[in-house]
DNA sequence: AACACACTTGAACAATTACTCATATGTTTT
DNA sequence: AAAACATATGAGTAATTGTTCAAGTGTGTT
């Protein structure tokens, strides 16, 4: 993305509104809890790391199985599966040649059912 | 982000693992299912959309108020919130010359929730 | 040792994206 | 009607990202 800052006028009004922005500002968390949370969901945000993490939701699975399964090359699953990890959300092991993944916990269901929720809701 | 396809080999312990591919492709979900939810997360995977929707969480705003809060420019917001509105996140009402964002619905901090769950396992 | 297999990694490229700037629209005030 | 304000929008741009391709590492087999 581009770049942020500059000193930015602030409307008219602003007297009105002043209180509501100050109580806002008051509640809003830090910063970088808020960064590391879009950072969380942007993982979130890639229909091929979505299905790696719903079919590891249901068995953990070698590299070359998910590429199977989700018809693309291990490469690029394999560099998938690097930012899920970076990200905490899947663990490897390995047993001979093969490197088996699955979720680092449980709250990957729970996140993701949060969101069909709202699709569903959308569709009506 | 680029082009998928092409048909790839299968890996050669293909025998050993057929069955629980076919077990987790049964029971994934409909491909534009999952793709939604990839989109729907990528709404949330940016920091200004996180802080804009965290803000209408606490209170209903205008987009200058919002603009002043985050530091940024009006115009920059605003883009923001056609892309919060289109995935169906906040809505809006004009008043005069104002114009009033709020959440669509309670999911949105529902989801946060999630978000943040996870974050804080993740720093321990 | 040489080879094959499973996977990883780095560079390169196309597509996407978040912002800026300039301009347009809609509303109120004069 | 003209001017001012709040917001929206389109084009342009720099930064980011997902995939491909080629080459690398690690493990087992011959």
């Amino acid at each position: 993305m581009a770049k942020k800052i500059q000193p930015i006028e602030r409307c008219d009004s602003d007297v009105i509104h002043e209180e509501i922005v100050n109580k806002v500002r008051e509640k809003m968390p830090q910063e970088e809890t808020l960064y590391d949370l879009a950072e969380l969901f942007k993982v979130f945000g890639d229909s091929t790391r979505i299905k790696i993490l719903w079919a590891l939701d249901e068995s953990e699975m070698c590299v070359c199985d998910i590429a199977f399964l989700l018809n693309m090359t291990q490469s690029a699953i394999s560099h998938q599966l690097r930012v899920l990890k970076q990200a905490g959300l899947v663990k490897s092991r390995r047993e001979g040649k093969i490197v088996f993944y699955s979720l680092e916990d449980e709250h990957v269901k729970q996140i993701f059912d949060q969101g069909l929720i709202h699709i569903s809701e959308e569709s009506k």
